[in-house]
RNA sequence: CGGGGUGUAGCGUAGCCCGGUUAUCGCGCCGCGUUUGGGACGCGGAGGUCGCAGGUUCGAAUCCUGCCACCCCGACCA
């Protein structure tokens, strides 16, 4: 697989391939930029959703599930979306086969079964939701509609990048419906908030919360919010986003209610979303040259226990404190995993939990057992210590908690250390040119400035942040006065 | 779609310039035995449309033409 890969991506091949091979869905296919996510990599995710879909759930909202398909014309309905997206679609044109008679055992589209109109595969859902809300929404009383749904979509990239950029990717969408412009602005700002709490606190990933520029922001969106993440090659990755929508949609598929004066009224609108990406985020934040670091908070299983035997007497032995041992984090709430396969040495399992990243190994052997200790090695540091049995769980909820930590203070120390402000463009090159990282400049508010940067640097605004105590000064490419320092970088 | 490159076993590769027995090596896989506190070792074994199609030739992985796929750099993007 090494050699399909990118040369940066080429490092972490290694441990990709625990989570994520790239699908060879047939020889020849046109169908290129699938993965598909093994079991691990998978779990995950799951912990991903699991967290996330807690969290929505807790401020009001609730999943629902919406067709994969969308009519083109309810696609066309807002102008600027369908623009956006115009570039990177699959379209459905026929619904039928047939046997291809000049080539026996093979099938051929059946040209009667042509499609009066076409269907667009989702590269995202507000066309087909927004129709259905039409339909649900009639008086405020009906608002807000707070709805999630974890989907799949596709967009046809041109060029795609495993976890960060694929054809098909799964996410969660949110779509919600509001009475007021100021409650779906909050509501923008509440889950872009969620998003940041969710990646630092869980992924350890530290994020810079902010809005996007006008070239930058969501096809048909008013404002777009954003985080944004620094990876370790010093390239910023988009984590999430939440957008303002306005009425934009609402006017496009004719959505409105009436308020309680009884007059009729658009509604406000916003939509959201985190993807599998984040794991991309997961292993160029953490990963190191053995493998990938799991934060304890997403790990599918936090501890792996590891026994270590000569004789079927000792794995005897050994099995049953092993069990006793796991038994007692289960009732901890620690997700642990026993890996009792005997047809493997312990040096290849200590590898495989390295590279798969799992937190915190414990080792067990019949010197531990004489001894009544346990060997309980760390994954991020890579360091080893003993511990005596009656003390192990108390000491793996209480290093979990230092991993989870150390881990976000280390990613955060990284990304200050590549924070730089710059007030010259000899320099903003400089920097972009050779160490990468965040940059933050001042810049004129204009879009030609931000094209014309970007085409000299690559660089791009990864997002006008929303903390700030910057003093006005002067365009870092025009001269021209500015208010504020923006946070320009290269990004994936 | 523009520029550059690659395609040989599940994975990674040698061979290609300069055509010539049965296509190289490592990992992995299967069997037996010895091993097991940091990726074990020995012996034996299985596994190949050399990307596809055509051409040149007595003979093609190797030379020529076309096609396909993939990778890198651009434009696009979560």
């Amino acid at each position: 697989m090494g050699k399909h890969l990118t040369k940066r991506s080429e490092d972490y091949s290694k441990w990709y391939n625990e989570l994520v091979v790239k699908a060879n869905l047939a020889e020849n296919s046109a169908v290129r930029g699938c993965m598909v996510i093994k079991p691990y990599g998978y779990a995950i995710w799951e912990r991903m959703q699991e967290i996330l879909d807690r969290k929505f759930k807790e401020t009001g909202h609730s999943n629902a599930y919406f067709p994969l398909f969308v009519p083109k014309s309810l696609f066309e309905a807002e102008e600027k979306n369908a623009e956006g997206f115009a570039k990177e679609c699959a379209i459905v044109t026929h619904y039928r086969l047939e046997n291809d008679p000049e080539n026996k055992g093979k099938l051929r589209v059946d040209t009667k079964a042509k499609l009066e109109e076409e269907l667009i595969v989702r590269p995202t859902s507000e066309a087909v939701i927004w129709s259905t809300y039409k339909n649900w929404i009639q008086s405020y009383r009906d608002l807000p509609i707070l709805i999630n749904q974890w989907a799949n979509v596709v967009r046809w990239e041109m060029r795609t990048r495993l976890f960060l950029r694929t054809s098909e990717f799964l996410w969660q969408e949110g779509h919600t419906a509001h009475e007021s412009k100021n409650e779906a602005i909050d509501e923008a700002i509440l889950i872009n908030d969620l998003y940041a709490d969710f990646i630092q606190n869980y992924l350890a990933v530290p994020v810079i919360k902010g809005l996007k520029s006008e070239s930058e922001k969501f096809a048909g969106a008013i404002d777009t919010y954003c985080v944004e993440a620094l990876m370790q090659d010093g390239k910023a990755l988009q984590a999430g986003t939440s957008h303002f929508l306005g009425q934009n949609f609402a006017k496009a598929f004719d959505v409105k209610y009436t308020n309680k004066k009884g007059k009729l009224e658009y509604v406000w609108a916003t939509s959201w979303g985190v993807s599998t990406r984040l794991m991309g985020a997961l292993i160029m934040s953490h990963g190191d040259d053995n493998g990938l670091v799991l934060p304890p908070e997403l790990a599918p299983y936090q501890v792996v226990i590891v026994p270590i035997y000569k004789t079927n007497d000792e794995h005897k032995m050994v099995e049953k404190v092993c069990n006793s041992i796991k038994e007692n984090l289960i009732k901890s709430g620690i997700r642990v995993h026993f890996d009792n396969r005997d047809t493997l040495k312990p040096g290849f399992k200590f590898n495989e939990y390295e590279l798969k990243g799992v937190p915190l190994r414990i080792a067990i052997g019949p010197r531990d057992i004489k001894n009544k200790i346990v060997e309980i090695a760390r994954r991020d540091t890579m360091t080893k210590c003993s511990v005596k049995q009656s003390d192990v769980v108390k000491f793996i909820s209480c290093e979990l908690k230092v991993i989870q930590e150390d881990l976000f203070k280390n990613a955060q120390n990284f990304q200050k250390q590549n924070t730089v402000e710059v007030d010259n463009f000899e320099e903003f090159k400089k920097v972009i040119d050779n160490t990468g990282g965040f940059v933050y400049a001042h810049w004129d508010g204009t879009p030609q400035t931000e094209k014309i940067i970007k085409e000299k640097t690559k660089a791009t605004i990864r997002c006008i942040p929303i903390i700030s105590n910057d003093k006005s000064g002067f365009c870092v490419y025009s001269g021209k006065p500015s208010s504020r320092r923006v946070l320009f970088a290269k990004a994936y």
